[in-house]
DNA sequence: CGCCAATATCGATACCTATCGATACCGTGA
DNA sequence: TCACGGTATCGATAGGTATCGATATTGGCG
């Protein structure tokens, strides 16, 4: 749904000043890391066994109900954050490690210049 | 107004589940860069001159009100992520560049286990 | 073929927030 | 001391979103 590439090459946000569609993109991203549930799964799959969780891991989890878990997935999903695979009436959830560092990159400083 | 450090001393999300008060913790300061507008004011004090920028130069950037900015400024500054001083009229802004790695090394994924 | 369990979507609602204009605050210089 | 420019705060408002219950969808199984 979207490139997995948030800047064209650069790295960091010290690097020169973002231009508005960038810091849109990046805000996108950001944003669904911007709540504590949708933090918390993102930690229990990445931490989980194998690398990946079932929904029912996550609904057992949390004390919200199971359409509040799924838009949470959905969200972490659309921003590139997740991607999930359906094996028998289980859908599994994986984190994307390359998302990951790309927003590590970003926040990474060069030693004040 | 709060201690820098977002977890005690473990770095990465992918170590164990953050339980709920750790992840409400870091929530806030990645909502905080879940603004378009607060990533470019962001960026454009860390590519600042000096590695500071002062309140006209953001208002200048952007086709926003001055109290928007300042808004802004404010939200950032209290997640830590912005210090401000002020200099004869002029208030200066500069990122914070531990509280950017703190957030790096909580993103940066240890080889898939 | 029809039922059941797992997951996703829908519609409604209460809360949050980005933005603005108006105004208050605070150094500086006359 | 007063006026002025730079910055912060306030109050209001429109749009966004986290959450729920109800319901649709999907795959396995008898």
């Amino acid at each position: 749904m979207e490139p997995l590439e948030l800047l064209e090459c650069s790295s960091s946000l010290a690097r020169e000043p973002l231009d508005g569609e960038q810091a849109a993109g990046v805000a996108r991203v950001f944003k669904a890391l911007g709540d504590p549930v949708r933090l918390r799964i993102l930690s229990i799959v990445a931490s989980h066994q194998g690398g990946e969780a079932c929904v029912c891991d996550l609904t057992a989890a949390f004390d919200l109900s199971q359409p509040t878990i799924s838009h949470h997935l959905k969200v972490l999903k659309e921003v590139g954050l997740l991607t999930s695979e359906r094996r028998a009436s289980w859908v599994y959830y994986r984190v994307v490690p390359e998302r990951l560092a790309e927003l590590s990159a970003l926040l990474s400083v060069p030693a004040t210049v």
